[in-house]
RNA sequence: GGCGACGUGGCCAAGUGGUAAGGCAGGAGUCUGCAAAACUCUCAUCAUGGGUUCAAUUCCCAUCGUCGCCUCCA
């Protein structure tokens, strides 16, 4: 079976074929740094990494690109807010970004452009623009001509008589089209500004994409991805832009995450609802947040509510219990019930295949681990020992590693208090055989407050780390 | 107003033209000194109204509702 994505540009699924065999241009939409990410970015982050976990674990070499916007009116304006340097502004989320993309066990893009890295390409882009009538220059300004190009609109499925009925902006007189969007933007005194053909300026946000995708990764890519808050204006002028330039079609797929909604009400900053990476990660593991975007659709909204993440911890709790060791004194799986043991890991791992194929089906794919979760504790609660467990087990490692789970134990800093913890442990066995329950009881609940779950069974006790 | 998405059990959420995965929570058991974990069993007819069909939750239409975009946004 091979894979399918869902593409919005023919609102249909397809079956994915890279330009090049064996390998995938993937670029991303990056965020704009003008302030610390929100969960909105990680859900989006996290989506396209499981993606191009996945495309690597399918056998792909993946070229993936996602840029930062780290000059633009935003930035600008924050940096005058606070009376500093928009440039260290954006130097500073930018590394903020990429460390909660760490936290968060994002792999690192193949590369990190940015627009102000790539001044030269995008005005020679523009240029080829002008020389080609899609754009002309009025002013120190330069638009983009919409109707220059007959397709435009193919994307987010709107039509330029529609769209230029219903505008709402002011009309600039200076435009040829009202939807006409800038690809330079002439500078006032005291702005970050470039030299360009048209005097002092900087790029508008969609040709640095373009232009990005097309030093980085070439004239034509495999996947592009973003929000889907994205896909108008953003996208659709960058394949606009692009393929005026090329004359062959930009990226073959595009994708498209939903948003994340709260509960109650939209998270936005006028509200002053935004939950930051950093709030969420203060509070919850990584691998919850991942959980949590699994669980669903990459597609379909993301709710946000405490009830929900509260949800996700247990589950999180479940996954992490399969990669237990076998119970004190187990006796031993037969034969029969070992192979069926590896037997169903197998079928898992097809089943996992199978979903992940089907344009990402992450819901379909968790099922199937959970299936796996329970073969391996029955396994377990059968008496399998250790190394009997071992092959499902690390079935269920390499799959949940594929989606980027870490499901690590909690550790302590140091092992050290391994060992006190075992003598008291042992300590507890002797009291239990006296039917001390007092004092055993004590100890269990003084060690639970220090986060040390012990488990009794008949032929002895575990503990782990809360 | 235009474009688009969605409405599945208490909550989250897959999926299919032939009566609905999984997780959380709940109920009943097993195990246990108790607890925890685990295991077993249990818990929905898919917004509403029409239509197509031998058969629809799945296709079509309408209605109601929710949401996103159309201005910066992952």
């Amino acid at each position: 079976m091979s894979l399918k994505i869902y593409n919005t540009l023919s609102r249909s699924k397809v079956d994915f074929e890279p330009i090049e065999p064996g390998k995938v241009r993937f670029y991303v939409c990056g965020p704009t740094v003008y302030a610390e990410a929100h969960i909105g970015h990680a859900m989006s982050a996290l989506v396209f990494d499981i993606v191009r976990r996945y495309l690597m674990y399918s056998g792909y070499d993946v070229d993936f690109v996602m840029n930062f916007t780290d000059v633009d009116d935003k930035i600008i304006a924050k940096a005058n807010e606070l009376g500093e340097d928009p440039y260290e502004l954006a130097e500073h989320y930018i590394n903020e970004y990429k460390r909660n993309l760490e936290e968060l066990n994002i792999l690192p893009a193949t590369k990190n452009p940015r627009a102000t890295e790539d001044m030269p390409q995008i005005i020679s882009m523009i240029e080829t623009l002008i020389a080609k009538g899609s754009a002309y220059a009025v002013n120190g300004d330069v638009y983009y001509r919409v109707e220059s190009k007959d397709d435009y609109g193919k994307l987010s499925g709107r039509k330029l008589a529609s769209m230029s009925a219903g505008a709402r902006i002011q009309v600039d007189e200076r435009k040829d089209h009202p939807m006409d969007f800038a690809l330079w933007k002439s500078a006032k005194p005291g702005e970050p500004a470039w030299e360009s053909p048209w005097g002092q300026g900087r790029p508008g946000w969609h040709i640095e994409c373009s232009a990005m995708n097309m030093t980085h990764l070439g004239e034509q890519i495999d996947i592009h991805g973003g929000g889907n808050d994205l896909i108008f204006p953003h996208h659709e002028n960058e394949i606009a832009q692009t393929e005026a330039v090329t004359g062959k079609e930009f990226s073959r797929v595009w994708m498209h995450n939903g948003m994340l909604s709260l509960k109650a009400e939209k998270m936005s900053k006028s509200l002053g609802n935004m939950i930051s990476v950093d709030q969420f990660l203060a509070d919850h593991p990584a691998d919850v947040m991942r959980l949590w975007v699994l669980n669903g659709s990459y597609r379909g909204p993301l709710i946000y509510s405490q009830e929900v993440i509260e949800q996700t911890e247990q589950a999180y709790q479940r996954l992490l219990g399969a990669k237990k060791a076998a119970l004190p004194g187990a006796k031993g799986l037969e034969a029969a019930a070992l192979e069926a043991l590896n037997a169903e890991a197998d079928k898992v791992k097809a089943d996992f295949k199978e979903k992940m194929d089907d344009d990402f089906n992450t819901s379909g794919a968790l099922a199937a681990l959970y299936e796996l979760v329970k073969a391996i504790n029955q396994a377990r609660a059968e008496g399998a020992k250790d190394e009997q467990l071992a092959s499902a087990q690390a079935v269920f490692t390499e799959l949940t590693g594929v989606l980027g789970l870490r499901l690590e134990e909690q550790k302590t800093a140091g092992g050290d208090a391994d060992a006190f913890i075992d003598l008291l442990v042992r300590l507890r066995r002797d009291l239990r055989a006296e039917k001390n329950w007092a004092l055993s009881d004590k100890l269990r609940d003084g060690l639970k407050d220090l986060g040390v779950i012990l488990e009794d069974s008949k032929d002895g006790t575990t503990w782990s780390w809360e």
